[in-house]
DNA sequence: TATAATTTGCAACTTAGTTGCAATTTAAAA
DNA sequence: TTTTAAATTGCAACTAAGTTGCAAATTATA
């Protein structure tokens, strides 16, 4: 019921509807650990089915309100994550096992952000993709 | 004439048989000045067209002796490029416009390996993803 | 409770990328 | 140069991610 709350906050302080497929969504996110397909949150979703539609639907507009990012692209797929853990240009790097395809967030290793941008550039978010083995791959 | 004989050597060096399709699809490659789709590449072959599951073999066959990689993907299309100018581990940095959709390779820039991975993890690449507005579109 | 605005679900669609298989092309030996 | 086995290509049909239009349902607010 905690993260029922934390959902209903978060869609109230950035002025959206309230309804159940966010709230649901939201929950999933809230309490993934790594970042998730459409696919991959309609099967935790459980009984808390939502269309398909409703699920990019929601995922687009919490973007826009960055409570949301797309955290990278994988087999064709856009993986999502809950915003709050990364600072507004940065986000924690994430590494791909090109083994077992699994993806962990390393929310505890932090690069710097780029110098050197040439003049006119604006950086609006840096991402970190690393690809190799994992523990579990590597042994 | 002289990336034709460039694309010769590539495929030569890599054991590969030297078809018709690879040279041009590398040929294209070899002067482009950002990754490219499938479609980019056909549209780059001009009269030399390829089937495009031809362009995809190509790209996963090359890819699989490094000549080339996925550099990143973008609206569901994977980019390519030749991996003669990066690292074996760490790639240019790209940066993608988010107004224009435009993707610059910063290869001029270049970020530390990342540091501190725990035990176990084995880094085979290193990827660095910029989000934000290009020149043309912050002023 | 009524109303206007927003959101949802559905079906149909677009597009990236893959697969099986027969026909063609390559490299290397005869 | 010709032959031959192995590798590659092109085609058609497919899978799967993500989008769109629209009518029906839901939300916030008065």
């Amino acid at each position: 019921m905690k993260h029922d709350l934390k959902a209903k906050n978060i869609l109230k302080s950035a002025m959206l509807y309230c309804t159940k497929p966010r709230n649901d969504i939201l929950k999933v996110l809230i309490v993934a650990k790594t970042p998730l397909t459409q696919k991959q949150i309609t099967e935790k979703l459980g009984k808390n089915q939502h269309n398909k539609t409703t699920i990019y639907r929601t995922l687009r507009t919490l973007a826009k309100k960055d409570l949301v990012h797309k955290a990278y692209i994988h087999k064709k797929a856009s993986h999502f994550e809950l915003a709050e853990n990364c600072g507004k240009t940065r986000c924690h790097p994430h590494f791909t096992c090109s083994n077992c395809g699994k993806t962990i967030c390393l929310t505890d290793i932090s690069m710097p952000l780029i110098k050197g941008l040439k003049k006119g550039f604006v950086l609006q978010r840096q991402k970190l993709q690393l690809l190799g083995l994992c523990p579990d791959c590597s042994s």
